[in-house]
DNA sequence: AATCCATATTCATCGGATCAATTGGAGCTG
DNA sequence: CAGCTCCAATTGATCCGATGAATATGGATT
């Protein structure tokens, strides 16, 4: 294994053992270098690995941290994921959505706070008001769209499957979504699912919940224009070897 | 935004664009750095970021390739996530497995083809001479096990599906969880849920399929200590700012 | 006590040098 | 010609040292 991996490894395993924990500050990298027995450059790899894990942030100037280490957080490069994956495997990372999503609301029926019901039904208003618009901004009601579901799933419950759901529709994927429905009656189909996801959470109501939520996903999924190919399985040529 | 970030989202453009396909292979690192205008030590820092979303990666002598990009590598990363939180959060990537498997092991009764039933059923029979055994060997079950669940959910679909389930319990997770059953009576319940399962895979019965994958996911969540700490959201020390 | 500023600390970036693994072809052998 | 060995070119891996940029710190000033 190369230095830089048993690097990576190492400061993993001091992390695992806790004897570094969250938010705590790493040596300089200089020290931290010569205690590893590597050099510098060679240290800078490492921590920059970990740092596109969300495991290590560095502030120059001041220091390297340990980040939080919470699931949100290191799940999130997931998103990532969807983004590149964007046109055959849209529907995929939408059915994993849809299966979680229809959960997590139930969860969230019987759990999310009255102030934040509150808040859900303004966002349906607004983004009403914006689907009513002559000319519709597609920009915003993807911003709402997306606050609308993750206030729903923050509340249910379980940190990770909450971060789970927020990346397994990436922005792009959730843009394209939006941009592609022109037709005004596509967006109005949209907004009443919204409404009735948010008339199960005011009733309390889990069953209704988890099936108006499944329904709305699989109405985005049903929309896509490549819903029916099946093509599973990224194709990809070998490397050489 | 830093130079290194930059070239980082430059890359990543270029293979959302097209630009660089899956199994291409990259420019030497010094033209590479030339073409981005960065010194050679920084572009490394980069590529070494990339490897660690495996994006990319280096053979040294011959190149640096990007990777197949399947769902599966990418999403690979995530299983580190629930090593972490092996202790705090491992009920919470149980419940999100759960509530994953189940479905994945319903698709999967229909899907998976015959000659895959019958490997599955020398699993479960390998599985059950281990455990039948005066000495019992924790590192071998883990593995059977693992095969047994991986070998259902790869059937699923869904290759997206599959792969988060594979990585809702990381190693450390399942290890811990078959060293924890001390109780011979706890490793034979676990294998008649596999033999449940198995059952209802053989009567290509998806409802019966879900249940029994639903229940043994949840057995194994009941199984574990600390099951009832309802403790959400990581607790961490903010940063100085 | 609050603010401002010079200085030290620390990460960011750069340029070059050497080591190590792989590749590909030249040359040899049968 | 087929197959092998071996050497040189290619390329990433690692190291070293230097400079730039952002932040923190502590003293001076008001």
């Amino acid at each position: 294994m190369g230095v830089i991996e048993t690097a990576i490894d190492t400061i993993k395993q001091m992390i695992v053992d806790g004897e570094l924990r969250p938010g705590q500050k790493l040596p300089i990298e200089k020290e931290l270098a010569d205690q590893l027995g590597i050099a510098r450059n060679t240290l800078r790899e490492a921590v920059r690995a970990l740092i596109a894990m969300r495991v290590l942030q560095t502030r120059q100037g001041d220091g390297t941290y340990v980040t939080s280490l919470s699931p949100a957080l290191l799940l999130d490069g997931m998103s990532f994921v969807a983004d590149i994956h964007q046109h055959a495997g849209a529907g995929e990372f939408l059915h994993v959505r849809r299966i979680l999503e229809a959960e997590a609301t139930a969860l969230a029926a019987v759990r999310i706070p009255d102030e934040h019901l509150v808040v859900l039904g303004n966002l349906l208003e607004e983004a009403e008001r914006l689907a009513a618009a002559p000319e519709i901004d597609h920009g915003k009601l993807v911003a709402l769209d997306q606050d609308f579901h993750s206030l729903i799933t923050s509340h249910c419950g379980n940190a990770v499957l909450a971060a789970v759901i927020q990346n397994m529709s990436g922005r792009t994927i959730r843009a394209r979504i939006w941009r592609g429905m022109t037709d005004p009656q596509a967006v109005q189909r949209t907004l009443g699912e919204h409404r009735a996801v948010y008339q199960a959470l005011l009733a309390r109501d889990p069953e209704r919940a988890r099936i108006h939520a499944a329904m709305h996903v699989l109405g985005v999924e049903e929309s896509l224009p490549d819903f029916a190919s099946g093509s599973l399985g990224t194709t990809a040529p070998p490397l050489p070897s």
